[in-house]
DNA sequence: TCTGGGGTCCTAGGACCC
DNA sequence: TCTGGGGTCCTAGGACCC
Protein backbone atom coordinates (compact mmCIF):
# COMPACT_ATOMS: atom_id res chain seq x y z
CA UNK A 1 0.00 0.00 0.00
CA UNK A 2 1.26 3.18 -0.82
CA UNK A 3 1.17 5.92 1.50
CA UNK A 4 2.77 9.61 2.15
CA UNK A 5 4.63 10.31 5.19
CA UNK A 6 3.16 13.20 6.15
CA UNK A 7 6.52 14.06 7.76
CA UNK A 8 8.56 14.33 4.21
CA UNK A 9 5.55 15.07 2.53
CA UNK A 10 5.28 18.84 2.67
CA UNK A 11 3.22 19.51 -0.24
CA UNK A 12 -0.35 16.83 -0.98
CA UNK A 13 0.95 13.12 -2.64
CA UNK A 14 -0.80 14.22 -5.91
CA UNK A 15 1.92 17.53 -6.46
CA UNK A 16 2.03 17.33 -10.00
CA UNK A 17 1.31 20.88 -11.19
CA UNK A 18 -1.45 19.88 -14.45
CA UNK A 19 -2.68 16.55 -12.23
CA UNK A 20 -6.05 17.64 -11.55
CA UNK A 21 -6.86 17.59 -7.79
CA UNK A 22 -7.43 14.02 -6.82
CA UNK A 23 -11.64 13.61 -5.97
CA UNK A 24 -12.81 10.38 -4.66
CA UNK A 25 -16.04 8.72 -4.76
CA UNK A 26 -16.52 5.53 -2.33
CA UNK A 27 -18.96 3.31 -3.58
CA UNK A 28 -21.00 0.75 -0.85
CA UNK A 29 -23.34 -1.69 -0.99
CA UNK A 30 -25.91 -1.61 1.21
CA UNK A 31 -25.88 -4.32 3.45
CA UNK A 32 -24.21 -5.92 0.63
CA UNK A 33 -24.80 -9.78 1.80
CA UNK A 34 -28.66 -9.40 2.48
CA UNK A 35 -29.17 -7.01 -0.43
CA UNK A 36 -27.11 -10.06 -2.84
CA UNK A 37 -30.34 -12.39 -1.26
CA UNK A 38 -33.00 -10.18 -1.72
CA UNK A 39 -32.32 -9.73 -5.36
CA UNK A 40 -33.39 -13.50 -6.04
CA UNK A 41 -35.82 -13.46 -3.65
CA UNK A 42 -37.96 -10.64 -3.74
CA UNK A 43 -40.37 -11.75 -0.70
CA UNK A 44 -37.52 -10.19 1.51
CA UNK A 45 -37.91 -6.60 0.36
CA UNK A 46 -38.92 -4.35 3.50
CA UNK A 47 -38.42 -7.45 5.71
CA UNK A 48 -35.92 -7.52 8.93
CA UNK A 49 -33.20 -10.29 6.69
CA UNK A 50 -30.14 -11.42 8.37
CA UNK A 51 -26.88 -13.42 7.03
CA UNK A 52 -24.71 -15.34 9.30
CA UNK A 53 -21.05 -15.78 9.90
CA UNK A 54 -19.77 -19.20 8.87
CA UNK A 55 -21.44 -21.99 11.10
CA UNK A 56 -24.00 -19.60 11.71
CA UNK A 57 -22.63 -18.46 14.10
CA UNK A 58 -23.30 -14.78 14.49
CA UNK A 59 -24.87 -11.86 12.34
CA UNK A 60 -22.49 -10.16 9.64
CA UNK A 61 -25.38 -8.51 7.46
CA UNK A 62 -28.59 -6.83 8.02
CA UNK A 63 -31.26 -4.85 6.50
CA UNK A 64 -32.64 -1.70 7.76
CA UNK A 65 -35.26 -3.15 9.12
CA UNK A 66 -32.88 -5.53 11.26
CA UNK A 67 -31.19 -2.95 12.81
CA UNK A 68 -33.84 -1.57 13.59
CA UNK A 69 -35.58 -4.04 15.89
CA UNK A 70 -31.74 -3.55 17.81
CA UNK A 71 -30.18 -6.54 15.63
CA UNK A 72 -26.38 -5.71 16.06
CA UNK A 73 -23.51 -6.94 14.23
CA UNK A 74 -21.54 -9.39 15.45
CA UNK A 75 -24.43 -10.45 17.33
CA UNK A 76 -24.58 -14.63 18.40
CA UNK A 77 -27.23 -16.17 16.57
CA UNK A 78 -28.48 -17.93 20.01
CA UNK A 79 -28.10 -15.03 22.16
CA UNK A 80 -31.19 -13.44 19.42
CA UNK A 81 -33.65 -16.49 19.12
CA UNK A 82 -36.26 -14.19 20.58
CA UNK A 83 -36.36 -11.60 18.64
CA UNK A 84 -35.89 -13.30 15.97
CA UNK A 85 -39.00 -15.21 16.47
CA UNK A 86 -41.15 -12.17 17.63
CA UNK A 87 -40.20 -9.52 14.22
CA UNK A 88 -39.96 -13.06 12.18
CA UNK A 89 -36.80 -11.99 11.16
CA UNK A 90 -35.58 -13.86 7.82
CA UNK A 91 -32.20 -15.52 8.26
CA UNK A 92 -29.89 -17.06 6.25
CA UNK A 93 -26.47 -18.49 5.97
CA UNK A 94 -23.54 -16.99 4.31
CA UNK A 95 -23.06 -17.87 0.30
CA UNK A 96 -20.18 -16.33 -0.90
CA UNK A 97 -20.05 -18.36 -4.09
CA UNK A 98 -23.28 -16.04 -4.60
CA UNK A 99 -21.64 -12.43 -2.68
CA UNK A 100 -18.67 -13.28 -4.72
CA UNK A 101 -20.63 -13.15 -8.14
CA UNK A 102 -22.74 -10.80 -7.16
CA UNK A 103 -19.47 -8.34 -6.29
CA UNK A 104 -17.85 -9.24 -9.91
CA UNK A 105 -20.93 -7.82 -11.46
CA UNK A 106 -21.23 -4.56 -9.71
CA UNK A 107 -17.22 -4.18 -10.14
CA UNK A 108 -17.62 -4.52 -13.75
CA UNK A 109 -20.46 -2.00 -13.95
CA UNK A 110 -19.00 0.58 -11.44
CA UNK A 111 -15.77 0.04 -14.12
CA UNK A 112 -18.20 1.27 -16.99
CA UNK A 113 -17.69 4.96 -15.24
CA UNK A 114 -14.06 5.56 -14.90
CA UNK A 115 -11.02 4.06 -15.84
CA UNK A 116 -9.26 4.52 -12.06
CA UNK A 117 -11.16 1.73 -10.04
CA UNK A 118 -9.87 0.29 -6.42
CA UNK A 119 -11.85 -2.91 -5.19
CA UNK A 120 -11.46 -2.11 -1.59
CA UNK A 121 -13.63 -5.07 -0.68
CA UNK A 122 -16.26 -7.62 -1.65
CA UNK A 123 -18.95 -4.61 -1.45
CA UNK A 124 -17.13 -1.11 -1.63
CA UNK A 125 -15.04 0.19 -4.61
CA UNK A 126 -12.84 3.85 -4.47
CA UNK A 127 -13.51 5.72 -7.70
CA UNK A 128 -11.33 8.48 -8.78
CA UNK A 129 -13.21 11.46 -10.36
CA UNK A 130 -10.46 13.98 -10.48
CA UNK A 131 -11.00 13.77 -14.15
CA UNK A 132 -14.49 14.73 -14.26
CA UNK A 133 -13.81 17.74 -11.98
CA UNK A 134 -16.25 19.84 -14.99
CA UNK A 135 -19.24 17.79 -14.03
CA UNK A 136 -21.98 17.81 -11.72
CA UNK A 137 -20.45 14.82 -9.75
CA UNK A 138 -23.48 14.63 -7.65
CA UNK A 139 -25.46 13.91 -10.90
CA UNK A 140 -22.96 11.90 -11.93
CA UNK A 141 -22.66 9.94 -8.48
CA UNK A 142 -26.61 9.26 -8.75
CA UNK A 143 -26.07 7.91 -12.66
CA UNK A 144 -23.97 5.52 -10.94
CA UNK A 145 -25.99 4.73 -8.44
CA UNK A 146 -28.92 3.89 -10.76
CA UNK A 147 -27.25 2.08 -13.35
CA UNK A 148 -25.68 -0.79 -10.59
CA UNK A 149 -28.97 -1.15 -9.35
CA UNK A 150 -30.22 -1.48 -12.63
CA UNK A 151 -28.07 -4.17 -13.81
CA UNK A 152 -27.29 -5.75 -10.73
CA UNK A 153 -30.02 -5.37 -8.17
CA UNK A 154 -27.60 -3.84 -5.47
CA UNK A 155 -28.65 -0.78 -3.80
CA UNK A 156 -26.07 1.33 -3.00
CA UNK A 157 -24.40 4.44 -1.19
CA UNK A 158 -22.05 7.04 -2.90
CA UNK A 159 -19.74 9.50 -0.66
CA UNK A 160 -17.44 11.79 -2.62
CA UNK A 161 -14.33 13.70 -1.63
CA UNK A 162 -11.28 14.96 -1.90
CA UNK A 163 -9.60 12.33 0.22
CA UNK A 164 -10.49 8.78 1.00
CA UNK A 165 -11.33 9.09 4.30
CA UNK A 166 -13.29 11.89 3.83
CA UNK A 167 -15.18 10.13 0.90
CA UNK A 168 -16.02 7.26 3.59
CA UNK A 169 -17.53 10.01 5.97
CA UNK A 170 -19.51 11.37 3.23
CA UNK A 171 -20.68 7.75 1.97
CA UNK A 172 -22.07 6.87 6.14
CA UNK A 173 -23.40 10.04 6.50
CA UNK A 174 -25.25 9.44 2.77
CA UNK A 175 -26.24 6.61 4.49
CA UNK A 176 -27.50 8.00 7.43
CA UNK A 177 -29.29 10.71 5.90
CA UNK A 178 -31.99 8.76 3.97
CA UNK A 179 -32.95 12.86 2.40
CA UNK A 180 -29.55 12.80 0.46
CA UNK A 181 -30.75 10.34 -1.93
CA UNK A 182 -28.25 8.11 -1.21
CA UNK A 183 -25.34 10.91 -2.53
CA UNK A 184 -23.81 13.15 -0.89
CA UNK A 185 -20.17 15.27 -1.37
CA UNK A 186 -17.87 16.43 0.68
CA UNK A 187 -15.73 18.60 -1.46
CA UNK A 188 -17.07 21.88 -0.74
CA UNK A 189 -15.54 23.14 3.11
CA UNK A 190 -19.11 24.58 4.37
CA UNK A 191 -20.58 20.99 3.63
CA UNK A 192 -17.61 19.49 5.69
CA UNK A 193 -17.87 21.79 8.48
CA UNK A 194 -21.21 20.75 9.25
CA UNK A 195 -21.44 16.98 8.59
CA UNK A 196 -17.82 16.60 10.50
CA UNK A 197 -19.25 18.42 13.60
CA UNK A 198 -22.38 15.91 13.59
CA UNK A 199 -19.70 12.90 13.58
CA UNK A 200 -18.23 10.81 15.94
CA UNK A 201 -14.54 10.49 15.95
CA UNK A 202 -15.23 6.78 16.72
CA UNK A 203 -16.86 6.07 13.15
CA UNK A 204 -14.15 7.71 10.89
CA UNK A 205 -12.42 4.95 8.86
CA UNK A 206 -9.14 3.84 10.67
CA UNK A 207 -10.25 4.61 14.34
CA UNK A 208 -11.16 2.16 16.48
CA UNK A 209 -12.39 1.62 20.08
CA UNK A 210 -9.16 2.07 21.59
CA UNK A 211 -7.94 4.86 19.38
CA UNK A 212 -11.25 6.54 20.04
CA UNK A 213 -11.00 6.12 24.18
CA UNK A 214 -7.53 7.71 23.58
CA UNK A 215 -9.30 10.00 21.86
CA UNK A 216 -12.05 11.07 24.24
CA UNK A 217 -9.47 11.35 26.87
CA UNK A 218 -8.47 14.02 24.71
CA UNK A 219 -11.34 15.43 24.76
CA UNK A 220 -11.91 14.82 21.18
CA UNK A 221 -14.69 12.98 20.04
CA UNK A 222 -15.88 14.58 17.04
CA UNK A 223 -14.82 14.26 13.72
CA UNK A 224 -14.53 18.15 12.92
CA UNK A 225 -12.68 18.24 16.62
CA UNK A 226 -9.87 15.41 15.33
CA UNK A 227 -9.96 17.51 11.74
CA UNK A 228 -8.56 20.37 13.83
CA UNK A 229 -6.31 18.75 16.90
CA UNK A 230 -2.86 19.20 16.68
CA UNK A 231 -1.13 16.85 14.33
CA UNK A 232 1.83 15.94 16.25
CA UNK A 233 -0.18 15.08 19.60
CA UNK A 234 -2.62 12.70 17.45
CA UNK A 235 0.38 10.88 16.12
CA UNK A 236 1.76 10.78 19.67
CA UNK A 237 -1.15 9.25 20.75
CA UNK A 238 -2.15 7.38 17.37
CA UNK A 239 1.37 6.73 15.61
CA UNK A 240 1.90 7.95 12.19
CA UNK A 241 -1.57 6.07 11.10
CA UNK A 242 -3.66 8.51 13.38
CA UNK A 243 -1.82 11.60 11.62
CA UNK A 244 -2.28 10.68 8.69
CA UNK A 245 -6.41 10.42 8.96
CA UNK A 246 -6.15 13.75 10.34
CA UNK A 247 -4.67 15.00 7.40
CA UNK A 248 -7.31 13.38 5.60
CA UNK A 249 -9.87 15.32 7.53
CA UNK A 250 -8.07 18.17 6.59
CA UNK A 251 -8.76 17.73 2.63
CA UNK A 252 -4.84 16.88 2.12
CA UNK A 253 -4.26 13.15 0.41
CA UNK A 254 -2.60 10.64 1.85
CA UNK A 255 -3.88 7.60 0.69
CA UNK A 256 -3.72 7.24 -2.85
CA UNK A 257 -5.74 4.91 -5.08
CA UNK A 258 -4.36 1.23 -5.70
CA UNK A 259 -5.85 0.15 -8.84
CA UNK A 260 -3.42 -2.93 -8.82
CA UNK A 261 -4.75 -6.19 -6.25
CA UNK A 262 -0.98 -6.56 -5.07
CA UNK A 263 -0.18 -10.34 -4.19
CA UNK A 264 -1.00 -11.41 -0.52
CA UNK A 265 1.53 -11.40 2.07
CA UNK A 266 -0.02 -13.80 3.95
CA UNK A 267 -3.03 -16.92 3.30
CA UNK A 268 -4.75 -18.08 6.55
CA UNK A 269 -7.07 -21.09 6.44
CA UNK A 270 -8.90 -21.18 9.89
CA UNK A 271 -12.41 -22.47 10.68
CA UNK A 272 -13.84 -23.18 13.97
CA UNK A 273 -15.32 -26.75 14.25
CA UNK A 274 -19.09 -27.71 13.79
CA UNK A 275 -18.72 -29.57 16.88
CA UNK A 276 -15.47 -30.60 19.59
CA UNK A 277 -12.96 -32.57 18.70
CA UNK A 278 -11.03 -34.27 20.77
CA UNK A 279 -8.84 -36.53 18.06
CA UNK A 280 -5.55 -36.05 16.85
CA UNK A 281 -6.32 -37.92 13.36
CA UNK A 282 -9.87 -35.33 13.05
CA UNK A 283 -7.24 -32.64 13.44
CA UNK A 284 -5.23 -33.86 10.74
CA UNK A 285 -7.77 -34.26 8.54
CA UNK A 286 -9.49 -30.64 9.33
CA UNK A 287 -5.71 -29.18 8.68
CA UNK A 288 -5.51 -30.86 5.29
CA UNK A 289 -8.74 -29.20 3.99
CA UNK A 290 -7.28 -26.03 4.99
CA UNK A 291 -3.42 -26.59 3.63
CA UNK A 292 -5.53 -27.56 0.15
CA UNK A 293 -7.63 -24.72 0.62
CA UNK A 294 -4.76 -21.78 1.10
CA UNK A 295 -2.47 -23.50 -1.45
CA UNK A 296 -5.36 -23.17 -4.04
CA UNK A 297 -5.09 -19.02 -3.06
CA UNK A 298 -1.38 -19.86 -3.24
CA UNK A 299 -0.90 -21.19 -6.68
CA UNK A 300 -3.95 -18.59 -7.86
CA UNK A 301 -1.52 -15.90 -7.17
CA UNK A 302 1.47 -17.80 -8.93
CA UNK A 303 3.57 -18.12 -5.13
CA UNK A 304 5.42 -20.55 -2.88
CA UNK A 305 5.32 -20.46 0.43
CA UNK A 306 8.28 -20.42 2.88
CA UNK A 307 6.55 -20.51 6.00
CA UNK A 308 4.11 -22.83 7.54
CA UNK A 309 2.79 -22.00 10.94
CA UNK A 310 -0.39 -24.40 12.20
CA UNK A 311 -2.48 -23.37 14.99
CA UNK A 312 -4.95 -25.42 17.63
CA UNK A 313 -7.20 -23.85 20.39
CA UNK A 314 -9.61 -24.35 22.60
CA UNK A 315 -13.22 -22.53 22.61
CA UNK A 316 -12.38 -19.01 24.12
CA UNK A 317 -15.95 -18.58 25.72
CA UNK A 318 -16.29 -21.34 26.79
CA UNK A 319 -15.34 -21.70 31.04
CA UNK A 320 -12.83 -23.82 31.77
CA UNK A 321 -9.28 -24.76 30.99
CA UNK A 322 -7.86 -23.05 27.69
CA UNK A 323 -4.93 -24.29 25.15
CA UNK A 324 -3.94 -22.73 22.36
CA UNK A 325 -0.63 -23.79 20.54
CA UNK A 326 0.63 -23.11 17.30
CA UNK A 327 4.39 -24.60 15.63
CA UNK A 328 5.94 -23.14 12.52
CA UNK A 329 8.18 -25.45 9.92
CA UNK A 330 10.50 -22.81 7.12
CA UNK A 331 11.09 -24.03 3.80
CA UNK A 332 14.48 -23.92 2.50
CA UNK A 333 13.10 -24.12 -1.55
CA UNK A 334 9.57 -22.73 -1.24
CA UNK A 335 6.64 -24.84 -1.99
CA UNK A 336 3.13 -24.14 -3.58
CA UNK A 337 2.59 -28.49 -3.08
CA UNK A 338 -0.64 -29.07 -1.68
CA UNK A 339 1.08 -32.78 -0.68
CA UNK A 340 3.76 -31.31 0.80
CA UNK A 341 1.97 -28.95 2.90
CA UNK A 342 -0.18 -31.12 4.41
CA UNK A 343 2.62 -33.69 5.19
CA UNK A 344 4.42 -30.15 6.95
CA UNK A 345 1.46 -29.84 8.49
CA UNK A 346 0.98 -32.96 10.01
CA UNK A 347 4.22 -32.83 11.39
CA UNK A 348 4.06 -29.51 13.56
CA UNK A 349 0.54 -30.65 14.42
CA UNK A 350 2.09 -33.51 16.40
CA UNK A 351 4.21 -31.52 17.84
CA UNK A 352 1.74 -29.13 19.52
CA UNK A 353 -1.22 -31.87 20.07
CA UNK A 354 -1.89 -32.67 23.41
CA UNK A 355 -4.68 -35.28 24.24
CA UNK A 356 -7.55 -34.90 26.36
CA UNK A 357 -8.70 -31.36 25.28
CA UNK A 358 -11.58 -30.20 23.78
CA UNK A 359 -10.73 -28.36 20.56
CA UNK A 360 -12.59 -25.93 18.58
CA UNK A 361 -10.86 -23.94 15.98
CA UNK A 362 -7.50 -24.81 13.94
CA UNK A 363 -5.92 -23.11 11.20
CA UNK A 364 -2.98 -22.88 9.07
CA UNK A 365 -1.12 -19.80 7.87
CA UNK A 366 0.81 -19.30 4.67
CA UNK A 367 3.64 -16.88 4.86
CA UNK A 368 7.16 -15.41 3.63
CA UNK A 369 5.81 -16.11 0.15
CA UNK A 370 7.66 -15.19 -2.52
CA UNK A 371 6.86 -15.74 -6.64
CA UNK A 372 7.19 -19.24 -7.41
CA UNK A 373 9.20 -18.93 -10.61
CA UNK A 374 12.33 -17.57 -8.40
CA UNK A 375 12.14 -20.65 -5.99
CA UNK A 376 15.92 -21.41 -4.84
CA UNK A 377 17.22 -24.47 -4.29
CA UNK A 378 20.21 -26.52 -2.20
CA UNK A 379 22.06 -28.99 -2.74
CA UNK A 380 19.68 -30.95 -0.93
CA UNK A 381 16.56 -30.56 -2.29
CA UNK A 382 15.12 -32.86 -4.89
CA UNK A 383 14.41 -30.50 -7.55
CA UNK A 384 12.98 -33.35 -10.18
CA UNK A 385 10.80 -34.12 -7.41
CA UNK A 386 10.03 -30.72 -7.26
CA UNK A 387 8.80 -29.97 -10.88
CA UNK A 388 6.83 -33.52 -9.97
CA UNK A 389 4.62 -31.60 -7.91
CA UNK A 390 3.93 -28.42 -9.83
CA UNK A 391 3.03 -30.93 -12.63
CA UNK A 392 0.67 -32.90 -10.11
CA UNK A 393 -0.79 -28.99 -8.74
CA UNK A 394 -1.43 -27.79 -12.30
CA UNK A 395 -3.32 -31.16 -13.06
CA UNK A 396 -5.51 -30.95 -9.94
CA UNK A 397 -6.15 -27.40 -10.45
CA UNK A 398 -7.36 -28.00 -13.85
CA UNK A 399 -9.92 -30.57 -13.17
CA UNK A 400 -11.24 -28.99 -10.17
CA UNK A 401 -11.37 -25.86 -12.39
CA UNK A 402 -13.59 -28.08 -14.86
CA UNK A 403 -15.14 -30.83 -12.72
CA UNK A 404 -15.93 -28.34 -9.77
CA UNK A 405 -13.98 -28.05 -6.47
CA UNK A 406 -12.71 -31.20 -4.65
CA UNK A 407 -13.46 -33.38 -7.49
CA UNK A 408 -9.69 -34.38 -7.36
CA UNK A 409 -8.41 -33.75 -3.49
CA UNK A 410 -5.37 -35.60 -1.79
CA UNK A 411 -6.22 -38.64 0.50
CA UNK A 412 -5.75 -37.10 3.89
CA UNK A 413 -8.07 -34.92 3.44
CA UNK A 414 -10.96 -37.61 4.15
CA UNK A 415 -13.37 -39.43 1.86
CA UNK A 416 -16.14 -38.07 3.10
CA UNK A 417 -18.91 -37.03 0.61
CA UNK A 418 -20.47 -33.79 0.74
CA UNK A 419 -22.92 -33.21 3.25
CA UNK A 420 -26.52 -32.39 2.93
CA UNK A 421 -27.35 -29.85 3.69
CA UNK A 422 -31.16 -30.70 4.25
CA UNK A 423 -30.05 -32.58 7.24
CA UNK A 424 -31.20 -30.07 10.22
CA UNK A 425 -28.76 -28.70 13.05
CA UNK A 426 -28.98 -30.97 15.62
CA UNK A 427 -27.79 -34.18 13.06
CA UNK A 428 -25.43 -32.35 11.82
CA UNK A 429 -23.33 -33.20 14.64
CA UNK A 430 -23.31 -36.37 15.04
CA UNK A 431 -19.57 -38.09 14.31
CA UNK A 432 -20.30 -39.23 10.53
CA UNK A 433 -20.30 -35.55 9.47
CA UNK A 434 -16.61 -34.14 9.69
CA UNK A 435 -15.45 -32.45 12.49
CA UNK A 436 -14.31 -29.36 9.80
CA UNK A 437 -17.36 -29.22 7.30
CA UNK A 438 -19.47 -25.84 8.41
CA UNK A 439 -22.70 -25.16 9.79
CA UNK A 440 -24.45 -23.79 7.10
CA UNK A 441 -28.39 -25.04 7.37
CA UNK A 442 -30.08 -21.88 5.42
CA UNK A 443 -27.97 -21.53 2.48
CA UNK A 444 -30.00 -20.06 -0.63
CA UNK A 445 -29.01 -21.31 -3.44
CA UNK A 446 -25.86 -20.49 -5.77
CA UNK A 447 -28.42 -18.85 -8.34
CA UNK A 448 -25.44 -16.91 -10.62
CA UNK A 449 -22.95 -19.92 -10.54
CA UNK A 450 -24.37 -23.42 -10.53
CA UNK A 451 -26.31 -24.29 -13.60
CA UNK A 452 -28.71 -26.71 -11.44
CA UNK A 453 -29.60 -23.41 -9.09
CA UNK A 454 -30.50 -21.27 -11.62
CA UNK A 455 -33.88 -19.36 -10.97
CA UNK A 456 -37.04 -20.61 -12.72
CA UNK A 457 -39.07 -17.87 -14.23
CA UNK A 458 -42.74 -18.89 -13.90
CA UNK A 459 -42.52 -22.46 -13.27
C1' DT B 1 -25.76 -27.01 22.10
C1' DC B 2 -24.98 -22.38 19.92
C1' DT B 3 -19.94 -16.47 19.78
C1' DG B 4 -16.58 -15.76 11.83
C1' DG B 5 -12.63 -15.62 8.87
C1' DG B 6 -9.07 -13.28 6.36
C1' DG B 7 -6.33 -9.61 5.77
C1' DT B 8 -2.94 -5.14 6.46
C1' DC B 9 0.18 -1.88 8.69
C1' DC B 10 2.98 0.07 12.53
C1' DT B 11 6.04 -0.07 16.48
C1' DA B 12 9.07 -1.73 19.99
C1' DG B 13 12.51 -4.63 21.29
C1' DG B 14 15.96 -8.20 20.72
C1' DA B 15 19.77 -10.22 18.09
C1' DC B 16 23.57 -9.38 15.60
C1' DC B 17 27.26 -6.93 13.23
C1' DC B 18 30.72 -3.35 12.66
C1' DT C 1 39.06 -5.56 30.08
C1' DC C 2 35.77 -2.05 29.65
C1' DT C 3 32.92 1.07 27.16
C1' DG C 4 30.08 2.90 23.22
C1' DG C 5 27.20 3.97 19.21
C1' DG C 6 24.91 3.00 14.96
C1' DG C 7 22.84 0.21 11.69
C1' DT C 8 19.95 -3.72 9.95
C1' DC C 9 16.94 -7.49 10.25
C1' DC C 10 13.44 -10.09 12.36
C1' DT C 11 9.44 -11.01 15.21
C1' DA C 12 5.62 -10.43 18.34
C1' DG C 13 1.95 -7.83 19.58
C1' DG C 14 -1.37 -4.21 18.95
C1' DA C 15 -4.76 -1.99 16.24
C1' DC C 16 -7.68 -1.69 12.53
C1' DC C 17 -10.55 -3.04 8.44
C1' DC C 18 -14.34 -5.66 5.90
Amino acid sequence: MHKCDPQSQVSPAHSSCCAPAPIFALVDGNSFYCSCERVFNPSLINQPVIVLSNNDGCVISRTDEAKAIGIKMGDPLHLIGDSIKRHRVRVYSSNYALYGDMSARMMATLAQFTPELEVYSIDEAFLSLGGFAGRDLTDYAREIRRVVRRDTGIPTAIGIGPTKVLAKVANRAAKKNKVSGGVLNLCDRAVQDSVLAEFAAADVWGIGARSAAKLARMGVTTAMQLRDADANAVRKLLTIVGQRIVLELRGQSCLALEMVQEDRKQIVSSKSFGRPVYKLDELKEALANYATRACEKLRRQKSACHTLSVFVQTNRFKDGPQYYNSGTITFGAGTASTVRMIAAANGVLENIFRDGIEYKKAGVILSDLRPASAVAFSLFDDQHKHAQDIKAMSVMDAINARMGRDTLKVGACGASAKPSWSMNASKASTPLVPAWIMKANMRTKCYTTRWQDLLKVGS
